[in-house]
DNA sequence: GTTGACTCCACCCTTAGGGGAGACTCTACA
DNA sequence: TGTAGAGTCTCCCCTAAGGGTGGAGTCAAC
């Protein structure tokens, strides 16, 4: 099967230009030129193509992603590269979020903000990637940050705990997203895995208070707005999770 | 407090050249210039930048971004508005991540995708805004006709309550994402209004019996999911409205 | 009063295409 | 067989959002 210009640009949402472009710099070549001089693509350019477009979508030059595409037969690892990259960028568009839900707070309550927290998220996404890993501004965006903050810990055992609610989120996030029932077992091995992490880790939490929590996470704008920012209906679905949960004594 | 080149440089991670940029096209200008001509920038000047970024990050070129900040004192409803699209922007790029699942997927069980399925998410936001739409149209008609197929009806009337649930589901799953509490008198005003509608029109419902639906709707398969598709979070976000309408007796 | 960091502005350069022109080619239909 | 209308080719010029470089003035500190 064969593709026109006109087929790959539909298909692929591209302008023929672009196409035209990405010929005159080698970056992706027609498989087949008729005796007309018409440019025509196959399956092996679609996927070359799918890949270029995943790594402008991340913002790399052309040059820079021509090299990546050299390793002919390694598709499975371009993909699961530019995965990863997604999931970063993914994040760093939660911070943002993060940034304007404080923003608009301190803004309808007249509070200055501090300058430096105007601009989180604005960084590179390597920058971000590293930074991530030590600054506590990013524990901001699971709850957890909270549960911490009233009994202080020191910073390794912070980035530790940071990585389990933001895995434990995740987790719960997807569960929503994918359909998932909340008393699923897959829900409710988070949530009992979650907690018990929490009790190993100095917080005394049980079921019920756990599903206390979750609860009054609704009532609680910074809260409620961290978790709905991160998947639209995320605190209403683990507050009946944890609820479920409660039940399944 | 007077911020110099360099130090808002660095608080919002952006080149001194971008900033005289801004400056000669007339996006940002500094509040006041020293005698010897080096331009010095003030809060708002940092809150301006702080929108601009905010576009700029959603591929607003500074040309669009101009007039979108000439209307001086509404900081709040251009955060809004950055959020929704920030939102908007999340979204896609959870599909381009759904898109790279299936992709390895293929790739592993070396089966063919079909190429349309191999570029979703690479559309224009606005497009793929509409789409989404489109589609959501098509659930809530689904959603409809299974509320109303328990109790059958005549066809004008099917109509009607078609139309009243149509505005019901519609109002809660956008209150959903707005970030409207359970509790918001929006959102219950809608139940309420809801509830009188079908006992107007047949059905006995109460605020208990409504509460107990919306319940019995999250462990069914059919209604779970019709909630679900028409907007993630949404079967329980409506059990929670439910229940805090439950007791508001 | 000198050194090193900071700043100004002007000039040219780049990237990833877009617009349009002029000419060729393909398909359908009469 | 002729022709209209859509599709395609290449070429040339243009743009947006800065980056690089460089010469010259300015600041703060020792």
């Amino acid at each position: 099967m064969l593709y026109t210009v006109k087929d790959v640009a539909e298909l692929a949402k591209v302008t023929i230009k672009t196409l035209y472009h990405y010929q005159k710099i080698g970056l992706l070549l027609p498989c087949k030129v008729s005796e007309a001089g018409y440019r025509l693509y196959g399956v092996a350019e679609l996927e070359r193509l799918q890949q270029i477009l995943f790594y402008r979508e991340l913002d790399f030059s052309l040059e820079e992603i021509k090299p990546l595409l050299e390793d002919g037969n390694n598709r499975g690892g371009i993909l699961a590269a530019q995965k990863e990259l997604l999931l970063v960028r993914k994040l760093r568009l939660e911070l943002l979020i993060q940034t304007i839900d404080i923003s608009m707070n301190c803004e309808t309550k007249g509070e200055k903000m501090k300058p430096t927290d105007m601009f989180q998220g604005f960084q590179n996404e390597d920058e971000w990637k590293s930074a991530l890993a030590e600054q506590d501004d990013y524990l901001k965006k699971t709850y957890n940050y909270d549960l911490i903050d009233s009994s202080p810990i020191e910073a390794k055992e912070m980035n530790e705990s940071a990585l389990e609610a933001l895995h434990f989120m995740n987790g719960v996030a997807d569960a929503l997203r994918t359909g998932k029932k909340v008393n699923s077992a897959e829900v409710q091995t988070l949530i009992q895995t979650h907690i018990a992490f929490l009790n190993a880790h100095g917080h005394e939490v049980n079921r019920a208070s756990f599903a206390a929590q979750t609860r009054f996470f609704l009532q609680d704008d910074f809260h409620c707005s961290m978790l709905e920012s991160q998947q639209i209906g995320l605190a209403y679905y683990l507050c009946l999770a944890a609820e479920s949960h409660l039940q399944t004594t």
